[in-house]
DNA sequence: GGGATCATGTAACAGGTTACATGATTCA
DNA sequence: TGAATCATGTAACCTGTTACATGATCCC
């Protein structure tokens, strides 16, 4: 999922201002509310954010170093583990399956690519530019044979199917051309 | 939520075959299933379908009529309310809020307005439309300001929220173009 | 008799939303 | 002293997915 990822990308970039994979849970929100850059993609209210901080501890991605001594409330510190570092980074090498999922998972993706290794998102971009090619090129063919995913049906079936196709194909050039400009954007 | 709008659309088209309002559980299951044209864009379970079955009737939009007698194995039969029919009236003329919503939710509405009476169809269409083209209009706003909410950011963060802003509108105006191709394969 | 189809569900789990609970510390 | 902020959660509820349970009837 797109949250827990983010919060071990933010692990990662910054927990707490020392580059150390270091972080805790009321200081990880702020980065999803207000005027935050994620936080017009993503947005965590804090009953969630612990429940993701417990999952990934859980799993073995983060661990918590037990309740930090000397700080006042008592705040629990997780650290990205190695399974979590090398979790991160396979999440980053992967561009999403379907077109609905860039307005959110793959904006994510890029925000930490940019931050964590401004050569990664360009390779990022390119291979999401690859996926909705071939997804253009096997939508322009459901197009031109009419393909409804079986067989034939009414006439009003097939115009309703041909809307259909029309809107995923348009949805799907835009997405191109917005990757074009993001990858042109980054590179000069 | 479009799954149990489109159940109620279904029983005002044609329930079980007699334009009455009438139709039950395995029957309606059927039209989310293989080649059917509603099933490209809503999938629905059995289990899901006789769930929000219940909750309908709970909340009086449908009502059961007690096990059918003569049919075996028995089935229960469903039929549409006053409340239900005009619930389903007041959600077919109701364009959607968000951009992302329209591959899911605007196409079950046009599928079942185009069925029941085009010229809500074509009304449907024109509100979405307008609608897109207020969204298109605030979002080159933002664009135009370097927008992002709030305050400054790094510049980074503002090229970030830049491409966010950027993705946004490309999705909106593909979709503004394709409700015009909509609107005018509908006329003619 | 036995497999396909008709017909209605339950159970278990995964994930999200909203609102509230709890209590310490800081600072005007 | 009391409001804001720091800090961590729980509870209740809704949505959805997968798989399975149950049993009748039809037709070969």
């Amino acid at each position: 999922m797109p949250a827990e990822h983010a919060i071990l990308g933010l692990l990662a970039l910054d927990g707490d201002g020392a580059g150390d994979g270091l972080g805790y849970g009321y200081d990880l929100a702020r980065h999803f509310g207000d005027g935050q850059p994620l936080a017009a993609v993503l947005r965590l209210e804090p009953g969630m954010l612990y429940h993701h901080l417990k999952k990934l501890d859980r799993v073995g991605w983060i661990a918590a170093d037990g309740p930090a001594p000397e700080t006042r409330p008592a705040r629990q510190v997780y650290r990205l583990t190695p399974a979590g570092r090398s979790e991160l980074a396979r999440w980053l090498g992967e561009p999403v399956a379907r077109t609905r999922e860039i307005r959110l998972e793959f904006l994510v993706k890029l925000y930490f690519a940019r931050r964590l290794d401004p050569a990664r998102a360009a390779r990022l971009l390119a291979e999401q530019r690859d996926r909705c090619r071939r997804l253009e090129g096997s939508l322009e063919g459901q197009l031109g044979r009419g393909d409804d995913g079986s067989s034939a049906g009414s006439t009003q079936d097939r115009a309703f199917l041909h809307l259909v196709l029309d809107l995923r194909l348009a949805q799907t050039r835009a997405a191109i051309a917005w990757l074009d400009r993001a990858s042109s954007a980054a590179e000069p």
